[in-house]
DNA sequence: ATGCATGAGTA
DNA sequence: ACTCATGCATA
């Protein structure tokens, strides 16, 4: 299953509120005013994985809080302290399945998530934002192992009793369901640029999932989980995980707060065997986007199931259908726990059956209704003539492909799964018959996520949903090895002429690059310029940049690199030289025209942390100077510790250095933990977000930008260094006594 | 060793 | 306004 989280990604707009707020202390946590506060001033960013960034940020560390306050981790959540957007799976991390109260509270995050219950100095650093990733896109939504939680749920096939959940509080969901990952907040503002007063809480799976934020109505259980349909993540096994819905909840603006200080009844509901089945649509001239304000649905238990939150209004002249229709959802209230609006709640048993509905007699006439269209029965007397009848209005399933219901992409028509009939419904007539149609049809609730007519014309989106598509896997959670290729492959970076020739040896073409440059031509002295076009002059150039890092000698390329620099390292502590002094002797050398570099930048190189051109670069200097370096002191031992010359220049300028002596500002670790959640969220903030971030964290704008900018050559950086140490994992170098130290790390 | 910053080149 | 190479300042 392909979850598509590169799609779209204005779509998801994330409140920084959790963030923000941080509940740095517990004060916060209870004090709604001063939560709404910051809330208020929180800012947006658009993102598609904002989820990790939630998670990551306030999740986890109330829960970790608990976790060290108060003894095993798997029994510590306690809504009182458990922030909103609280994720039971980045906390609930248990090395073995812990028993509780009989039941098993499992990870659900797989092996590869730490035990974060286990870092108790600081709860804050124990969360890792690659590890958040880790888990809420990659790991636990594709290997789908998030079984966690522990419901009281049914033996599939018993019908949802709602005795089993009212005396169960705490997180529920269904065994497949994956939870982690819906903690989205999103605010909407309104033309006039402030928060509407709902709350739209949106799942974070990106665009191959329904936008439920086009939906008004959510919600999310005390942990800050939102609740849904999310069978979507069920490839096998259509479950529905629910919540009740309080129904003060759109009520209570952004304020999440708000929300969970309502002791009232919020906890989650799950009816994991609810499978919503297809729907006999027995009109003609059904108009789909009619159908698509259906919310009736047929429930695998029997029942019919009335989706809650009917917001459209209906026809003129159905006030009184209207009417009956509020009457009976009040009077089912009392039985049954209001839901959301992707979930449904059972309102009577389905029609077909004699006995015990509300339609016992068994004629073609209307059954239920919803906008004026008639839902009919399945009288076993009409189903030929009425499969026959109508089968050109029922909807096919080319039409419902632009349904933006997980059912229908998990399953298409010809492929869905026979309804298995309850036992109580077992006398059902002609039930074969019931299954002709109903595969004719489709699944009414395929339609019950059409709001917005845009949505018709997707087709193409939701077919790509299903089918497991190996660009986009990549898309999703890219090898590091196909980031680094983007990164740093010649098209993204300088631009590189056909310089085929593989990495030249010391002695070899490295040697006549210096001399082959323009001494006076630029600042970055081996800044390639593309208008030297002929292979000739490129070759002239010597620096080995890799055309094509994954081609014919990627690997071997690599290897060098990540030795010479070891080697390098190795060679220069035994000639006694500081990296500082590294970098200043180059500068009188005859290396081209390099002037001194930096001690940072030497250690950069000998740590690999530069950029691959960057390395490749600096390589035959550095190999120059070494080789000169070496040869001089064996002629004359005691030349590497003769006074550096540029040691006196630099000191005599050292008065107007400390004037202009540059400020350095310096970034608070709650600004940094802030600043990397953004960063998860978008490495790349548009100007504006840049601005809402830098007033959100009260830094300047520019040092916002430039942190950005940094953090970003970093992670580069770093993938460039994880890619050698890994191409060293598997292609170790013949390493020497010497040397092998510095290459293990 | 690394964070924050700068400036040239570039899109 | 970004990328990239690089340096100053500092942990």
């Amino acid at each position: 299953m392909v979850l598509e989280t590169n799609q779209s990604p204005s779509k998801f707009a994330v409140t920084y509120c959790q963030l923000s707020a941080g509940f740095q202390k517990d004060s916060d946590l209870h004090e709604n005013s001063k939560f709404k506060e910051k809330c208020m001033n929180d800012t947006l960013l658009s993102t598609e994985r904002s989820v990790n960034f939630l998670n990551c940020q306030v999740a986890n560390m109330e829960g970790l809080r608990n976790a060290d306050q108060k003894g095993p981790r798997a029994s510590t959540y306690d809504i009182s302290y458990s922030g909103p957007v609280m994720t039971v799976m980045n906390v609930n991390r248990v090395d073995q399945p812990m028993p509780m109260n009989g039941r098993f509270l499992g990870d659900g995050t797989g092996s590869s998530v730490r035990n974060y219950a286990s870092v108790d100095s600081d709860p804050y650093s124990a969360i890792s934002m690659l590890d958040c990733v880790k888990m809420t896109n990659q790991h636990a939504l594709h290997s789908r192992v998030s079984t966690i939680a522990y419901s009281d749920q049914p033996a599939a096939g018993t019908p949802w009793n709602l005795e089993s959940y009212s005396s169960n509080r705490g997180p529920k969901s269904s065994p497949e369901v994956t939870v982690m990952g819906t903690n989205l907040c999103e605010l909407v503002y309104n033309d006039s640029g402030n928060p509407q007063t709902s709350l739209n809480l949106t799942t974070a799976f990106g665009g191959g999932i329904h936008d439920y934020s086009t939906e008004n109505a959510s919600t999310c259980d005390e942990y800050g989980r939102l609740y849904r349909l999310e069978s979507a993540l069920c490839e096998d096994q259509c479950r529905i995980s629910t919540s009740r819905l309080n129904s003060d909840y759109t009520q209570k603006t952004h304020n999440r707060k708000a929300c969970f200080a309502n002791t009232s009844d919020l906890t989650p509901k799950a009816c994991p065997n609810i499978t919503i089945l297809p729907w006999c649509w027995r009109d003609s001239n059904v108009q789909l986007p009619s159908l698509s304000y259906t919310r009736r649905v047929a429930l695998s238990d029997g029942y019919l199931g009335n989706q809650s939150q009917l917001l459209e209004m209906e026809e003129d002249g159905e006030e009184q259908e209207k009417m009956r229709m509020e009457e009976k959802v009040e009077s089912m209230e009392a039985s049954y726990p209001p839901t959301e609006q992707n979930a449904y709640r059972q309102l009577c048993p389905l029609p077909w059956p004699t006995n015990g509905t509300d339609y016992s007699k068994i004629t073609n006439t209307v059954v239920e209704g919803t906008n004026t269209q008639s839902m009919r029965n399945s009288s076993p007397t009409m189903i030929g003539d009425v499969c026959k009848d109508y089968e050109s209005s029922f909807c096919q399933p080319s039409q419902c492909t632009y349904s933006t219901n997980f059912h229908h992409l998990k399953y298409p028509i010809e492929n869905q799964p026979k309804c298995s009939s309850p036992s109580a419904y077992s006398n059902q007539l002609n039930f074969s018959s019931h299954e002709t149609w109903y595969h004719s049809l489709g699944l009414l609730s395929a339609f019950t996520q059409i709001l917005a007519p845009s949505h018709c014309n997707h087709s193409s989106r939701f077919e790509r949903d299903t089918t497991v598509d190996a660009a986009e896997h990549e898309n999703i959670c890219p090898t590091s090895e196909d980031q680094f290729r983007d990164d740093f492959s010649p098209l993204s970076q300088i631009k590189v002429k056909s310089h085929h020739h593989s990495f030249v040896s010391p002695s070899g073409g490295s040697s006549t690059w210096a001399g082959s440059l323009d001494m006076n031509h630029s600042v970055h002295p081996y800044r390639l310029d593309d208008k030297q076009d002929d292979d000739q002059s490129g070759s002239d150039l010597g620096v080995p940049l890799c055309t094509d890092l994954f081609g014919n000698l990627p690997d071997s390329t690599l290897e060098e690199l990540r030795h010479f620099a070891c080697m390098f390292k190795q060679r220069r502590m035994k000639l006694g030289v500081t990296q500082a002094e590294v970098g200043r002797a180059l500068g009188r050398m005859q290396l081209g025209q390099f002037g001194c570099l930096s001690q940072s930048t030497i250690c950069r190189f000998e740590s690999l942390t530069l950029s691959h051109n960057n390395m490749l670069v600096l390589k035959p200097i550095l190999e120059k100077w070494l080789e000169q370096m070496e040869m001089c002191a064996s002629s004359s031992p005691g030349y590497t510790e003769l006074g550096d010359p540029f040691d006196a220049i630099n000191q005599s300028d050292g008065v107007l250095e400390s004037e202009r002596r540059r400020r350095r500002t310096s970034i608070t670790e709650p600004e940094k933990r802030m600043l990397e959640a953004y960063f998860q969220v978008e490495p790349k903030p548009t100007s504006e977000e840049l601005g809402r971030i830098a007033n959100g964290i009260r830094l300047r704008k520019s040092v916002v930008r430039v942190w950005f900018c940094n953090q970003r050559q970093k992670q580069k950086r770093m993938q460039m260094k994880q890619h050698l140490s890994r191409g060293a994992q598997f292609h170790p170098s013949p390493i020497t006594d010497t040397n092998m130290h510095c290459c293990g790390e």
